[in-house]
DNA sequence: GTGGTCTAGACCACA
DNA sequence: GTGGTCTAGACCACG
């Protein structure tokens, strides 16, 4: 039926995760428009409620701001989106880190370790890199 | 209550996550014995049954196994254990490169923020160490 | 209170077998939606948690699967189905014959001894026919 | 430590279907003595207790009996030991075509099918027959 | 004392 | 209303 959610993770919540990357990447930039409630729930092949859920969310957390009358758009803080670029991945590498280190790997060596991952990933997926 | 874990993923899973890494850093040697259910719930703080419940996801993986009446053990299957401590790190860079890689950043950048990273944090652990 | 269950085999595991039963015999077919947990649990008279549980593994098993918050379902593949249609009584099979050999019976003999008792069986099932 | 016992059943229950298995054989003849609960417990590999509670049971069924200061013996009761060679065969098949007609099998059909699984047997494992 | 099972009942997120 | 999780507490077989 669905196939592209995961079913360990909320649905509302796996669709704040893409609109907040498609943000902090540029693909939604401060001050667009964002589509209406019935037609991203069309795009992502969710119920309307389920968006909905999604964009309050996204709005409280301040990435959206809602206009009166005439629709949902990124918010213009040009701060918050660059924090967004910033600080995001900042938390997805101190969260990596922070297990590796757990698992018993000295810090100085997780770069190289990541280093050797993505060459050995570029041999079998070189197509990705062009 | 019970500050320590993460509310997002079931209590069971988080200690099933705990374990494997026990196995694979070796805190948990092959052929150890494990604590009793009861026991690791009161040293997890949670109810015996979701231990129980851990523990028996852990057993249908092959890390555990079950000698009746006598108690719970780490697998004696080295290979097993092997792989765990080899295939757990790979995994976990892995998704760290994926989601990396999901926001925006290209791959050949991504040891360098790692880098980066780890300076910035010996900064301030070095204060820590004083 | 419940008659209905064998006390050397855990109930859960009985409710898997007939699930199992009822799946390769068509009572359950491919796509079709499985009873609420709540519900089952009040046909088969037993505790929602496990009924929870025999689902839960009939799940793992990859006979059910869960679309959430609607409900479960049973796999819709249908070489897992067949294959059990076809597996199921091959299992049943081989575990009688094997029995009758470990009780010292010769293998060729077998098959005249399960004609001997239908044919018991028919004389006394045709009285109560009547 | 100990592979030929299985995890799902009492280790007591599966002596005493070794044992009733070697009377209906014949392996143990009736009135024939049986070996001290000691050496049983050594050949089995199992703790004496549990050999004494396989035997306490046995004798409760009828087919041992002890005499006093001079050791555990066979039951002489021919009835009872024929009854065994045949009673027990005899719930297996019951037991066994029960579960094919409840899987949708007709009863006439059932012989056919085991001996065509007994061939199939046949041409994997020739030795057997020797 | 060990693991295993079961019950009763509660709470929650989800759509 | 759906499945999922967790708790508290009981009982049992086992060795």
């Amino acid at each position: 039926m669905r196939g592209d959610f995961d079913n360990n993770q909320p649905i509302y919540q796996q669709i704040i995760d893409r609109m907040i990357a498609a943000i902090a990447k540029g693909d939604l930039a401060p001050g667009a428009k964002v589509a209406s409630v019935r037609d991203l729930a069309l795009q992502h092949n969710v119920n309307p409620n389920t968006m909905q859920k999604s964009l309050a969310k996204l709005e409280e957390m301040g990435y959206l701001y809602t206009e009166r009358t005439s629709g949902r758009y990124v918010t213009q803080n040009l701060a918050v989106v660059e924090q967004l670029a910033a600080r995001v991945p900042e938390k997805i590498i101190g969260d990596f880190v922070a297990q590796m280190i757990d698992f018993g790997m000295a810090a100085p060596d997780i770069p190289g370790r990541v280093s050797d991952y993505i060459e050995r990933m570029d041999y079998n997926g070189k197509n990705i890199g062009n």
